[in-house]
DNA sequence: TACAGAATCTCATTGAGTGAGATTTTGGGC
DNA sequence: GCCCAAAATCTCACTCAATGAGATTCTGTA
């Protein structure tokens, strides 16, 4: 099992985790199975190019070109640009907190987020991601996914029947929302439906989040409609016309 | 000069910038000068890793691996985990945006920041690199950087006789605050004090932004005060215990 | 200054990496 | 479904980049 140069590089950044935030030299090589010499020549190339950097302790940590990644991505996603002005807007409209997630390899993440009050709780701030099974967000997505693939998540759900999320699965395909309470974090409801791509792929989902209290506070119905409302304009907004040809038009110069 | 694969793959995220988001692979091969398949290889390995998704239009842009490891690079950064608290106070009590902005390579970061309101204007969100020599922020660290390096950023600043920006260092150390009005965004006011290491280096600054007619309205030496008591507090947090030996602690059991 | 751990250097070996060119896949228009 | 062009992948010969064992230097701390 060889692996290119390019990819053991790149491996020394999947070590780390919400975790272990920090490694040694001997614990990368330890567990990477690199011997030294190598592994340092990797570690320049990273320190180099911002993505890893020495903290005071000794080992490493991820530097601060993550930071600038991770800016210039918020700007290029499609996602994020049409989304944030429906965010605000929710999270003006009611009290908790409004996200979207992404659906991403095997993954729900958390790309965008408002919050009308800034001490709003949630345990999934932006970048961290979702369990896969559980909340609203990720529901909304799942219940869209081809039906191969819900019946893999079901049996990955494992020591139940598997019937009860297919079902649950087939009431948010039903209603065109999502509504979990208390399954991600303790005592706060989230509700949320999904977004689609122009090959009515689901490839995200628009939350909104917050205290059971207020939830129950809530006109629910308002509440289910503006985020159907917002994730419909949404999908067709993503679904528009082709931006790259947009783009050769505006660098060609004029038509 | 030829370079190793591993500088040759993080060489395509060097391509993305504010001016160019999305990248067609035939630019990336003009512009890297990498054969098809060559490019086409370390495309494959930044995708299956999250770095590079392709886009709608047919390019590719920045993937969401970077919003995940921007997340455990916010966790893991004690600049930003110990200064949280401090940004919200600040941003509690006056009127505009606390930052921290990180010196790192030739750059100046923002890396955490809090407004007291959403609509705050900045033109330095989370991650985007600062001007080098305009702005409170940046000034504040380059004040204290070793003499050589000020003399030759300050012949950098070119068509200036290059003493002006020297004078402007001397007295932000004689007051331990530097403060710009409009360097960076026209109308926005920005105090900054530096934040320093365990070995007396300016690794940083908190900056507090506001309007200018906020400003004008601020007990700017209560603000003076509040910023060079929070950078102190943080200066000597920074230099704390060795994380590393309570970690080691930590995992190996209790002691 | 001494010392131990972190980081880098040297060098022999080999197979990984590369790119020219060919082929397959994909998506969109009709 | 067909056609076509662009995107993406495959094949293969060649060479030099990458690797790791072992040695050496650098760095930080007491």
């Amino acid at each position: 099992m060889t692996r290119a140069s390019s990819e053991r590089v790149l491996a020394i950044l999947d070590l780390f985790s919400e975790d272990r935030l920090e490694w040694s030299s001997q614990d990368m090589m330890d567990v990477l199975g690199y011997a030294r010499p190598t592994l340092y020549r990797y570690l320049k190339v990273l320190k180099d190019t911002g993505f890893i950097a020495p903290m005071q302790g000794g080992g490493f940590g991820l530097g601060p070109r993550f930071v600038e990644m991770d800016f210039l991505a918020r700007k290029s996603d499609p996602l994020v640009a049409h989304g944030q002005p429906h965010l605000e807007a929710l999270a003006g409209q009611f009290p908790g907190t409004a996200f979207l997630a992404r659906w991403y390899g095997e993954r729900i993440l958390c790309v965008a987020s408002v919050s009308r009050d800034a001490r709003a709780r949630t345990s999934y701030p932006r970048g961290r991601p979702m369990p896969l099974l559980n909340g609203a967000a990720a529901k909304a997505i799942l219940a869209y996914l081809p039906r191969r693939r819900q019946r893999q998540l079901a049996e990955q759900a494992g020591d139940q029947s598997g019937t009860d999320l297919l079902d649950a699965f087939r009431t948010i395909r039903r209603d065109g929302l999502a509504t979990a309470h208390g399954e991600v974090t303790t005592g706060i409801v989230g509700t949320a439906a999904p977004i689609f791509d122009s090959s009515a792929n689901p490839i995200a989902s628009l939350c909104v989040s917050m205290e059971e209290a207020a939830y129950q506070a809530t006109d629910s119905t308002l509440l289910a409609d503006a985020i159907r409302t917002a994730t419909r304009v949404l999908s067709m907004d993503l679904a528009g016309p082709d931006p790259r040809k947009t783009y050769l038009i505006s660098a060609g110069g004029a038509p």
